[in-house]
DNA sequence: CGTATGACGTGCA
DNA sequence: GTGCACGCCATAC
């Protein structure tokens, strides 16, 4: 299976109201040294039945988000989360 | 086939 | 604490 398709896997299995952070996700998808990958392949793919907004980084932030940051901080709030500054807050 | 890209991460100043 | 620069892997062109 493609890194690709087994990232968007992963991606799609993140249940709601939980985060993974693009590290993470490289990890469940068998490769841990390519999170460089995750950001990559959401971004040229950006599938929407793909919950990427649950996708943030390491240090917490949002990240990205081609349909718009904001966007993605909404989504997130409809989850249940918090976002501060740009920070998640679990 | 080779080059450039990317919604990142970590280290160091 | 903040900012800058480098490194990394797979995909796309």
């Amino acid at each position: 299976m493609k890194f690709k398709e087994t990232i968007l896997k992963v991606v799609k299995k993140i249940p709601k109201g939980k985060i993974l952070t693009y590290k993470e996700v490289a990890k469940l998808a068998q490769n841990p040294r390519a999170w460089r990958l995750v950001g990559n392949i959401l971004n040229k793919n950006r599938d929407p039945k793909i919950p990427c907004h649950r996708v943030i980084r390491s240090d917490g932030k949002i990240g990205g988000y081609k349909d718009g940051i904001k966007n993605k901080i909404s989504l997130l709030k409809k989850e249940g989360l918090m976002i501060k500054k740009g920070k998640i807050i679990v």
